[in-house]
DNA sequence: GTAACAGTTGAGCAACCATTCAACTATATG
DNA sequence: CATATAGTTGAATGGTTGCTCAACTGTTAC
């Protein structure tokens, strides 16, 4: 019969691990702050409306009720998404009467952006 | 009094919109399949204990309890991670005995991290 | 003033997701 | 054989998230 699993049993810190190895990837590793933000910026890009959203205004700057139009969904869900970009300063914002044009602000989120494109459009 | 909202009253079907302009992006907007790699790529890299793993692989081959011990956290957490990153062919595994060894699958993911990296550390 | 429209916002909901726990397989060792 | 360890896996759980709906603000036009 099989014992219970001890508490920790599956943390591995007494078993044979490649100690050096581990130890010299451990020095690089990069700080908890940096990778919180790496993945937050990843997961900003991680939903099809708002990649959606950024190819819209990556090449024209466009209102929420263009956007809506184009994605074919309404502006609430347009509104709700574009919050999340402005929030992590993907994107700006200027008012014109009642209209809202949005653009991007961010010129490095292209980058990062083709960069994921030529990814997946060479497969 | 407010009249109830009219389904689709916030489609914005008829309303004033950049036509041209919308058209435009419209005929340029990636087809579906396109923004779904994408986007699904970019949700892989936004978690950060798969960010910490990628980064770990990218410095040196591991086995599954290196990441762990790495991570301070259980081998059952790493490999349910390890199995995503494996079905996104991201990673590839070499099993010597009772040990598997991870390392990174695709050059290009490199070229995303790196980019993103970049893009946080400017900041 | 009222009506219409662009946009925002909060609540609610359903779907998704990362971790934990427990049980399991497989290999190595005695 | 039994035991220990590396790793996988399914179920359960608690947290997150994207969309919908309804109500709201603010601006334009009448």
């Amino acid at each position: 019969m099989k014992l219970r699993s001890v508490k920790g049993n599956d943390l591995c810190e007494v078993t044979s691990i490649n100690t050096e190895r581990v130890a010299s990837v451990r020095r690089r590793m990069k700080p908890e702050g940096t990778i919180h933000r790496l993945s937050e910026t990843f997961k900003v890009l991680g939903d099809p409306t708002r990649v959606k959203i950024i190819f819209a205004l990556s090449q024209e700057e466009l209102c929420v009720c263009d956007i809506a139009n184009l994605l074919g969904t309404t502006k609430s869900t347009v509104s709700h998404q574009l919050r999340i970009l402005r929030n992590m300063r993907l994107v700006k914002y200027r008012k014109e009467g009642k209209m809202v044009y949005y653009s991007l602000d961010d010129r490095h989120i292209e980058n990062l952006f083709d960069e994921g494109l030529r990814h997946v459009e060479e497969m």
